[in-house]
DNA sequence: ATAAACTTTCATTTATTTTTGAAACTTTAA
DNA sequence: TTAAAGTTTCAAAAATAAATGAAAGTTTAT
């Protein structure tokens, strides 16, 4: 396999698995792109590598730089933006965990938080309910916990030392 | 508020979440409704509480159950099948995590070896675009197998006893 | 063997999500 | 100040994913 097969397969598998984790295929490609350039990419670069319109690659690298895994830079005597991808895998995971943590469960959280706490009333059928959604609570809020920690660890530098050390 | 407002609420969010991690809106929603109810449902009920089509029930409980976290059951003297939830949350989280790393994260690792493998040329590009799939590639084996782990680890009876005594 | 009760399948329709592209907007250099 | 270079927005179009429903397939009781 050549470099320009190995890099578009690359670019094609990020995006598909993207896609099964709820990510727009099109974001997952560019932020694939980004990543194993050497270089940072000019949007023009972006829509040219992946055929896509110019508003489609607008859109997707705002949404990359909301999510704190992309970032734009300026090149000394360019006119043109140009983009980067974070390229430290510890910490893109962690920004993808914090955001996702944020948007998706905090606000589910809330929901569960809200149903489970309905007057119980005496059937069988309502108290299983009022059980399994504190369960259910209990065990996300668990998890989602477990991802701050991890994100707060890896922040801290005495941890990052540790870390860099062990490895 | 009172209990069918409380349990559809939770079944809508349940199905918002699903769509935001790639998995079908209606097979959550399905999940959710079983995963509250002290009986089994019939696929009449899940038709009728969720408003679908008998098609659509009968994929989304198919699907629910090659996933491993809805069971079918039979009722003495019923002709109709009947359906349960997983309702164990560790177990439940422990078939979700398998079957996601057998479907999605396995054939993402033989792409991302594959790619990473290209004989190197001697341009930069080239070296980069070698580094960093080979990083990506350590870290996804990487976390993966910790889903490995904490999955045999709860399957192993002794780690069972552990984790509820520590409960 | 057969018909009633129930489930599955899949071609077609519907809904949702993503993409396009042209107009509006912004920035910079001359 | 203005026009060229570049970016963003968003209504409409296209692509994709999901749902329907009717026909085909199973199973069970008689």
């Amino acid at each position: 396999m050549e470099f320009k097969e190995a890099k578009n397969k690359f670019v094609q598998t990020w995006g598909a698995l993207g896609s099964q984790w709820g990510i727009n295929k099109t974001m997952a490609q560019i932020h694939a792109l980004l990543m194993v350039s050497s270089e940072p990419v000019s949007m023009e670069d972006v829509m040219d590598e992946l055929q896509i319109s110019r508003g489609n690659a607008s859109m997707n690298l705002r949404a990359l730089m909301d999510w704190g895994i992309v970032y734009k830079e300026y090149k000394a005597g360019e006119r043109r933006e140009f983009f980067t991808a974070e390229k430290d895998l510890d910490e893109l995971a962690s920004k993808i965990a914090r955001e996702r943590s944020k948007r998706e469960i905090k606000p589910a959280l809330k929901i569960l938080k809200e149903v489970s706490s309905i007057e119980s009333k005496d059937s069988a059928e309502e108290k299983h309910f009022i059980d399994q959604t504190t369960k259910l609570y209990d065990f996300v809020l668990k998890a989602d916990n477990m991802l701050d920690k991890i994100t707060e660890f890896r922040e801290n530098w005495l941890g990052r030392l540790v870390l860099k050390i062990m490895k």
